[in-house]
DNA sequence: GGCAATCATGAGAACGATTCTCGTTATCAC
DNA sequence: GTGATAACGAGAATCGTTCTCATGATTGCC
């Protein structure tokens, strides 16, 4: 149960009870390799005998999504995947085979995106680099 | 109506019948600075007296992204926006007030992306940045 | 500890974007 | 033209997500 107390310290973190329910989501979250859905999540989570509602586990990402606790991906269209990761910024790249995700941690844009803007006059708020390909099991 | 003769040769390019409904939706789609979704255009065709159907808007629309005439891009959650490009590759630098889309012809990544791809097994199919800022008008 | 105020939950309804169905209409090759 | 095929339109269906509202849990205050 090292996962719950990890959950639970995160939600104390954003000032947000850690309600059971609460945790248990973002516990399950925490497990999960890939990123997934909420309705994903929901299945699996009941699957194993936890009673606790679709609406609650959508309330309950979006919640998270919005205090920066994880992240909101939107790579397929018509819905949002979710995942937990780490503190600092990152991007993805995402098998489009088996959905695997691996964090790419070293992004090298900001001085690029920083000179670009500024000759459009614009300033940069954020940026999201999601680059697709095959892993080698999916070759 | 010099725009609807550009559409129909784009149509015809990728081998897709030009029919009137189809010629319309991209040449107003051309005529669009910013992305629009299905529905805005729909409704602005219809406003101007075209007679066509939601359902043709969608599958048109989704036939020309397949086709890779246009681009379908998701940085609203919930629903597709579609927007005409040129043919070279390019980014899209978002204005978060207004939607205004600014596109940014030079591409600095693929060396990078190359280098990461190769570390971690992967085969780049291709990668997507968005950057969300705020144009000089809506600070 | 009890109690009121507040917050979170669950079930199902509602919603909005998109896709499907199917009868009708337009297009293309001959 | 004509017949085969593809596309269309209207509305129903679908699917993910959000809302509603009655119920249950939690918190602060006495």
């Amino acid at each position: 149960m090292e996962q719950r107390t990890l959950a639970v310290g995160l939600l104390e973190g954003v000032h947000v009870r850690p309600t059971r329910q609460r945790v248990r989501v973002l516990a399950e979250l925490m497990g999960e390799r890939d990123d997934v859905t909420a309705q994903e999540l929901h299945e699996r989570l009941r699957g194993r005998g936890e009673r606790l509602g679709l609406a609650t586990v959508y309330r309950t990402l979006g919640l998270l999504a919005d205090e920066g606790v994880i992240d909101a991906l939107s790579h397929r269209p018509g819905e949002l995947c979710y995942r937990w990761c780490g503190e600092e910024h990152h991007h993805h790249l995402v098998c489009s085979g088996c959905h695997r995700v691996v964090e790419l941690l070293d992004c090298e844009l900001d001085p690029w995106l920083e000179r670009i803007s500024r000759a459009h006059d614009f300033v940069t708020t954020g940026h999201r680099l999601e680059v697709s390909g095959l892993c080698g099991d999916c070759r």
